[in-house]
DNA sequence: AACAATACATAAGAAAGTTATGTATATTTG
DNA sequence: CAAATATACATAACTTTCTTATGTATTGTT
């Protein structure tokens, strides 16, 4: 089962940040396989998606980028500036209680849906 | 706290077909004052929002409605169809599921965030 | 040699909200 | 009792954020 796309809106900032504080560096395609892989499949970040957030996310001083040859390809790694993780603390408290308080929404009455 | 608006896309048409589910019928405004007050102000539904969701659900046969004069003005109630209690039981177990794995991406490493 | 995977990027279009506006009735408050 | 607030619907312009499609190029596998 992948979830349907709905879902991810407005939580891919948030996730990205997320791994990023975890792992320190990481670059775009790497970003791909480690959901996929976090989530067993159900979440898979489509590079359309992902690339345009990850500029955007460097356009705002949350991200610093380095680039890397590795062979004849350039690899570019993202890493939080320290504005970014400090928002990042915020965004995934925000999320955190967000999907408790939809936890709570959705559990009430749940025997007669 | 309210949520940023992010959040909310792709998750209000599950909240409402849920709320529907729980209260048989309910009327747009009546939900818009439901989902505040069980959210402790935390979720705000506009109304630019609501209404295009509920007719989207109408027109896709999942919701049916009933009109009734209260006083002069008219009140539009809006009730699960029988595909739309199916959908409804789809959907939440697709949120529910969708919260627990971004619970699980939240909460690895979280001492490092 | 052909195909799949790795690795980046962007652009057109769709979806789903926000913000603003409009209309009208009912209730509360100074 | 006039004014403000709450109730109750609706739609339209705009924005954000994704999907889908396309493009380029290198590297690894069959």
């Amino acid at each position: 089962m992948i979830y349907s796309s709905e879902l991810i809106k407005g939580t891919l900032k948030t996730i990205v940040m997320k791994l990023l504080a975890d792992n320190k560096r990481m670059y775009g395609y790497e970003i791909t396989q480690k959901v996929k892989e976090l989530t067993f499949d159900k979440i898979q970040i489509t590079e359309g998606a992902l690339y345009p957030t990850l500029h955007a996310l460097e356009s705002e001083g949350l991200l610093t980028t380095e680039s890397e040859f590795i062979g004849k390809r350039v690899r570019k790694y993202y890493a939080l500036s320290p504005t970014g993780k400090t928002k990042t603390k915020e965004k995934v408290n925000e999320l955190a209680d967000f999907m408790n308080t939809m936890k709570f929404l959705l559990d009430i009455k749940t025997k007669n849906v």
